[in-house]
DNA sequence: GCCATAGCTGTCAGCCACTGACACAGGTGG
DNA sequence: CCACCTGTGTCAGTGGCTGACAGCTATGGC
């Protein structure tokens, strides 16, 4: 690693990060080539110069390279979410986080690898149910906050409804701008998904 | 097994039927019982009298035990969408063909012990992950369908997130359905879930 | 009645993802 | 110099899943 002296609370958090980092790159780089499921774990932990014993100690499942970290990403949108003007339409307010965490991939340069890692995805089955399971934990995070700001009755079914729907938008944004070759910006897909589903009232 | 003499067309066909029956009784009261991850297919197949191996003829991956056939079911679900006329409001045709598709697993008699499949599925990762899979499949069988009704531009995205967007009232009307305890209908949480969405044009 | 065939089954061996336990190397702080 | 903590490799084991082989049985032609 390297050797700069700066900084030192959490160093071995950096160098984690770091290894974490190549991990996915050498993996994706693999699976791009070969196919998810055709590439082991050992091959990758060899390729990155460990032991596959060791690669599991950064990445629970093998999915999970590509997946990436759920739990972390999903607070961000809720917080996003939560951090919305509370007298605005939920729907908005959604829209608005998502977009917030697309920025957000867009910032960590996280995005042109993610176009490969996104092609991955979407043409393996499995990763696909990893994905979506992603999608069903932010659901859990996002719906007592949407149900909140619901003025009516029957505001969980609503809630559930209306984040699914979103969530849903989301997914058929990045899997369209990972299956188009122009320069289509996800967050123009968002709002096009959106625009078609929002509600009246 | 049994020793009757009558028909001949199919026999292997019934039985084999039959068998995957009995395995999907047998496997859902150890789920329930001991929950899914701690049962092993080997403990089913003993309880249902066969090897590993064999029950692995009959379901290629554990968790199709729960999560049923989904091909089978999304050709039903596609051709009576296919059946609705032409003219109907693409919402209104696939409320209906899900609600003929509930009322298919009705008659068979799966309602009953399909609450205690979906409180097994809802509560474990992996199925509900292979469960979003099926919807996945069933989006794809859907899609070109109702791009075909749509008379604007955009059809590709349009299609696509209503598809999504009505397969998620189904999850939500089916998760809501196996989490009460009244006897609500799914049809009724079906409509209520689809009524939210409707879009305006 | 007899044999060929096809379908179902069990057994065995093996791959792969994943996990727990143990030992060893490295740097850190006393 | 000595604990100590962390990261790692090795080993062994579990569980899902698959291919190959062999035996058994029911079906169909003769």
């Amino acid at each position: 690693m390297s050797s700069t002296t700066s900084s030192g609370p959490s160093l071995r958090e950096i160098g984690r990060d770091a290894v974490r980092a190549r991990i996915t790159e050498i993996a994706l780089d693999l699976f791009a080539e070969h196919g998810f499921e055709k590439v082991t774990v050992d091959q990758i932990a060899a390729a990155a110069g460990m032991s596959g014993r060791t690669f599991h100690r950064y990445f629970p499942a093998k999915e999970d390279v590509v997946v990436g970290e759920p739990e972390q990403w999903g607070e961000f949108v809720r917080d996003a979410f939560a951090a919305r003007p509370a007298d605005e339409p939920v729907w908005d307010s959604l829209l608005a986080s998502f977009e917030a965490f697309v920025d957000l991939l867009a910032q960590n340069g996280r995005v042109q690898r993610g176009k490969v890692g996104m092609r991955v995805l979407v043409s393996t089955a499995s990763l696909r149910a990893r994905n979506l399971e992603k999608h069903q934990l932010w659901g859990r995070m996002l719906v007592p906050l949407v149900a909140a700001r619901l003025p009516d009755d029957d505001t969980a079914l609503r809630a559930e409804i209306i984040v699914q729907a979103a969530l849903a938008c989301l997914d058929v944004a990045f899997t369209t701008w990972a299956n188009v070759d122009d320069d289509t910006t996800i967050s123009e897909l968002l709002e096009r998904s959106f625009a078609m589903l929002r509600p009246t009232g």
